[in-house]
RNA sequence: GGGCGAUUAGCUCAGUUGGUUAGAGCGCCGCUCUGAUAAGGCGGAGGUCCGUGGUUCGAGUCCACGAUCGCCCA
């Protein structure tokens, strides 16, 4: 007996149950087991930040992951299963400062840097949980108690050992530049962090004078959107080759800024340049010597402003470089936390928001404010706490990006993106890279092993084993590669012997994710060590071992990773970067990166719009089943719209197939069917259609698997259900009823092959259906049978039956055009210009209940040829078009065997199309018609009435609640007793022991 | 300013190497079928395949230019 089914599933609870039994059972162990020393296939999985729970977005590649993962262990490849949490960085001292309360880097270092640390590792693992959890929850078959988390001393490690090479390349520099920076967070930003960062925000805007010193009564006017870098202005840019004028009123504008302005001179900027004038805070002591005077500059922009810009080298980046250029002084006002210093007078001490409304007031009072007003525009804010960013004159550890860029973009050409424009994009990017800034004035991360000397000698320090070898104090309290206790660490200078100390930036996150396909993977290390991956802050969080060098051989490069696009300025790009500079090659092979996920409108999610779903309401409310459809539907390279509604949609549809096997499981048991691996032997043409049609579905999802893309899995497999519920299990009811094995055979034959290949997709109803009909003999678990041989497929069967299918379309079109609904049988079926309808004259028949089939009668008294242009195109070039027009106007010659002559031209048969104009009663499609013979005779109409009768009598027998096998006893109005002229056959369709003909004025039925 | 994508039915989207009448799902209207399927089938309304040129016997598809949107970089 297989197990009954309800009407419809309920996919949160059976995708629990299966959870439930997949670990009791230790079905993935299993799996383990037997893929064990398989073939290889090496999925490296990029390091989640485990800081929060899951979006939804999250889900959609984990899905990928567990889709391809699956689908290669069902191929029988050992695969390695390794999740990687990223737990260092901004991301987690961001979310702990909120969860403290604490709002600055002061407050931090107040609190202590060593509880703060314990505060963000307790973070990371309280996340790294919940995660967990719920990928557990979306079905995701991970190695869980052998994570990599990035903290670890191994992995900081890898990290020195990278950083330890690029110096030994000379690409380690420390930068004097002006970068972007966060305020709040006290640090500056690197390229890959100032993406996506811009919002729409008031400023003010203001046009300040600047006189001249050397011309009485003239100024210069120039704008600016930062007040607060006023008083660290140096100097003015004019553009040389643009026209500036002076005006009644005394100011100099460029002419295009003013283009209905009354000028009392004009001229070219150039002659401008060199001019002194007074600064706007001259008076402040950080003003003290400094000679502001005009620049000249290409760049200068006449589409806002006024023509003239106001240079502070202190506080921006082309400022700055104007600066370096024309050997200004650099003036920076602000200190780390956007606090201006003590020699800005009256500004001491306030940030640069709050001096805004003083410096109005200020240049109000001396007469300097032109114009004061506000502006709304894109503004640049930090990544992650939204502040508004500043601009800073700062040290920053940068690693050149030159000499890696050509091996980069060469490893890049030997990766096979999906979809295949990214890899333009990653080219993109890399021909673009600047320098790579690692450093950050931060806390809980990655400590950068820089010991600089003021011998000048920059000491890196490679491993831990090198630390304590140079240490000259401090090894004792080293508990971990993690601040505070590394600073207390110094060493000896290997140029001088002087002791030094360790600079306090820690590394950018990325630099953590970058190293993983080595230091996860054991890269040149010696010798296993169990559980030796994870030291230091993963000690006892993590499993991971430290494996050896001949296990980096086996694994690295990755076959496989996928991430979101974003990935590609980010891990693609890290991983590769420090892959290429250590052993010359792409950490991958190929790529799956998706876009974005929207709510169903499209709209981003957010929080506070009230439309964001995140990954355990989703998991609770679809399961993960429908998610995971929904995801491999999508199209990647587009932006997804995640939603209940869809999700409904989703639902519906997997419900064809869940009733394909319902159905299969109800008429199995009434007549006790067992399956046996081999067919019974005597299937029908329509059972070997079914068989063959299954063979075309694995050869198609295995193609689609193979190509890593999703979409064509979704698509192929709904239209085999198509197949199986609307033409096999349709055309085979009366079998089913019958308990005919060789049907059901063959139907159990393809719902076990089809859940078998679906499984990756949607492992949960998979597995509970494999469960209800696999054999004793069968393994437990659908991940457990591996995969099915893709074998040639009977693609005649499939044509043939593809045409009966669409002769029967075409009858029905016909019959619908003339009126003729489904139950009045018709006495002739015509076909004309089918290949196989002769071999499937029942079938046809039956499906659109006519009484003959006709193969010869031609439906029309004429018949046009149109050209078959793929043929005739090549051959005839120009010629075609006088061969169409003369077809079209039936100017031709027809010859022996069908040939024709048009044109001047003589076609064979193969090379024309027959086309026949639509005739009533007759539908057709290119070359095939089909006709139903309009005439009905008594017969034809009694029988119309029988098979009314019958459908109104199964309707009042559904109505009264009987069962499949209840008799019943009819009783008919008189003048319907010439139906009884079909007795039996009504008896039998409606299970009738007795017909009567009373009085009555409609059918009336009794149970028996 | 440069680059990468997208633009197809009311909505969401497919559309292989260029080929005859451009499709699906959802929604709407009418009809139909039903002894698994709140299902299925048939028909209808609804398309300037973003626009303009070009290549070609033939362009939703290839090329050029332009428009709009998104993304990446200046």
């Amino acid at each position: 007996m297989f197990a009954l089914l309800p009407d419809k599933p309920d996919h949160i609870a059976l995708e629990e149950d299966v959870l439930a039994w997949w670990e009791a059972e230790g079905i993935f162990d299993r799996l383990r087991e037997q893929t064990s020393g398989g073939p290889k296939w090496s999925f490296m999985d990029g390091p989640i930040t485990a800081n929060n729970p899951m979006a939804a977005h999250h889900c959609w590649g984990r899905t990928l992951k567990d889709v391809f993962q699956r689908y290669k262990a069902m191929r029988g490849f050992e695969l390695r299963y390794q999740n990687g949490f990223d737990c260092q960085g901004l991301w987690v001292e961001v979310g702990v400062e909120r969860s403290l309360g604490l709002n600055s880097k002061r407050e931090i270092e107040e609190y202590g840097l060593a509880e703060f640390n314990e505060r963000c590792k307790e973070r990371v693992t309280e996340y790294a949980e919940v995660i967990t959890e719920q990928s557990k929850r979306l079905g995701q078959w991970m190695d869980w108690d052998n994570d990599y988390y990035t903290f670890s001393d191994t992995n900081i490690e890898y990290i020195w050992r990278f950083l330890k090479e690029c110096h030994a390349r000379r690409w380690l520099y420390k930068g004097h530049r002006s970068v972007e920076w966060c305020p709040r967070c006290g640090t500056s930003l690197s390229q890959h962090e100032l993406i996506n960062s811009y919002e729409e925000m008031s400023h003010p805007s203001l046009y300040v004078r600047l006189p001249l010193r050397a011309r009485k009564g003239e100024s210069l006017v120039v704008w600016t959107t930062t007040p607060w870098t006023l008083p660290a202005n140096v100097a003015a840019a004019v553009k040389p080759d643009a026209e500036y004028g002076l005006t009644r009123d005394g100011e100099w504008w460029a002419i295009a800024r003013k283009p209905d302005g009354q000028f009392v001179r004009r001229v070219q900027g150039e002659e401008l340049v060199g001019l002194e004038y007074e600064g706007p805070f001259d008076e402040l002591p950080a003003q003290r010597g400094v000679v502001h005077r005009v620049i000249p500059w290409d760049d200068v922009t006449l589409e806002e402003g006024t023509g003239i810009v106001h240079i502070a080298p202190g506080c921006g980046a082309e400022d700055f470089e104007l600066a370096q250029k024309h050997d200004l002084p650099v003036l920076m006002p602000i200190n780390e936390a956007g606090i201006f210093y003590a020699d800005y007078g009256e500004f001491e001490g306030r940030s640069t928001e709050d001096v805004e409304k003083p410096i109005v007031v200020e240049l109000e009072r001396r007469g300097r404010l032109v114009e004061a007003g506000s502006i709304v525009h894109r503004y640049p804010v930090c990544w992650r706490c939204a502040t508004p960013l500043v601009f800073r004159i700062a040290d920053d550890w940068l690693i050149r990006a030159d000499e890696i860029r050509r091996p980069m973009l060469d490893a890049n050409a030997t990766v096979e993106w999906t979809p295949s424009f990214y890899k333009k994009r990653m080219d993109d990017w890399l021909r673009n890279m600047d320098d790579w800034n690692i450093s950050r004035r931060r806390y809980f991360g990655l400590p950068l092993p820089f010991f600089p000397c003021e011998c000048g000698t920059l000491n890196v320090i490679g491993s831990l084993a090198e630390l304590r070898e140079r240490a000259t104090s401090g090894l004792e309290q080293l508990k971990e590669l993690h601040r505070p206790w590394i600073d207390d660490v110094p060493i000896s200078c290997a140029q001088c012997g002087r002791e030094v100390r360790r600079i306090p930036e820690v590394g950018d996150a990325w630099l953590d994710a970058g190293i993983v396909p080595f230091s996860t993977l054991g890269w040149q290390n010696e010798k296993w060590v169990e559980h030796g991956y994870a030291s230091g802050a993963s000690a006892g969080v993590s499993g991971a071992d430290l494996p050896d060098h001949a296990y980096w051989e086996k694994w690295f490069p990755a076959d496989w990773v996928s991430e979101m696009r974003e990935q590609i300025r980010l891990w693609f790009y890290s991983q590769s970067f420090m892959s290429v500079t250590l052993v010359g090659r792409s950490p991958y092979k190929a790529v799956l990166t998706y876009e974005k996920l929207g709510d169903e409108t499209g709209r981003e999610m957010h929080r506070s719009w009230g439309n964001s779903i995140d990954a355990a309401e989703a998991l609770q409310n679809m399961g993960a089943d429908v998610m995971r459809w929904m995801f491999c539907e999508q199209v990647p390279s587009q932006n997804l719209r995640f939603g209940y509604g869809p999700a409904a949609e989703i639902r519906r549809r997997l419900l064809t197939f869940w009733n394909s096997v319902k159905f299969f499981v109800d008429y199995a048991n009434v007549v006790d069917f067992s399956p046996t691996a081999e067919s019974p032997g005597d299937l029908q043409p329509l059972d070997r259609w079914l068989l063959a049609r299954t063979e075309q579905l694995v050869a198609e999802l295995t193609d689609a698997y193979e190509r890593f893309w999703t979409p064509d899995l979704i698509r192929a497999f709904e239209s085999f259900v198509d197949d199986l519920s609307n033409w096999y299990i349709r055309r085979s009811r009366r079998r089913f009823w019958n308990g005919d094995t060789a049907a059901l055979w063959t139907l159990w034959s393809a719902l076990t092959q089809s859940v078998r290949v679906v499984g990756p997709v949607m492992p949960f109803l998979a597995e509970h259906l494999w469960r209800v009909l696999r054999t004793e003999e069968a393994p437990e678990s659908v991940f457990l049978v591996g995969w099915p041989e893709v074998q040639p497929v009977d693609e005649q069967l499939l044509a043939e039956i593809a045409e009966v299918r669409q002769i029967v379309e075409l009858g029905r079109q016909a019959r619908g055009e003339l009126g003729l609904k489904m139950r009045q049988p018709i006495r002739r079926l015509h076909v004309y210009g089918a290949r196989f309808a002769e071999s499937h004259e029942d079938e046809l028949l039956d499906e659109l209940r006519a009484k003959e089939l006709d193969l010869s009668t031609r439906p029309l008294v004429r018949h046009t040829y149109k050209p078959n242009l793929p043929v005739l195109g090549p051959k005839l070039g120009k010629e075609l078009s006088a061969v169409r027009e003369a077809l079209a106007a039936h100017d031709f010659e027809s010859l022996q065997d069908g040939r024709i002559r048009v044109a001047g031209h003589e076609l064979s048969p193969d090379e024309l199309i027959i086309d026949r104009a639509q005739e009533p009663g007759w539908a057709h499609a290119d070359s095939l018609a089909v006709g139903v013979d309009p005439a009905l005779d008594d017969e034809l109409l009694l029988e119309g009435r029988v098979l009314d009768l019958i459908h109104l009598v199964n309707a009042k027998r559904k109505d009264a609640g009987l069962e499949l096998t209840d008799r019943i006893r009819l009783t008919l109005p008189e003048t319907e007793a010439d139906l009884l002229q079909h007795e039996q056959w009504i008896k039998d369709e409606v299970l009738a022991v007795e017909i009567q003909t009373d009085g009555v004025a409609e059918p009336q039925i009794t149970k028996a």
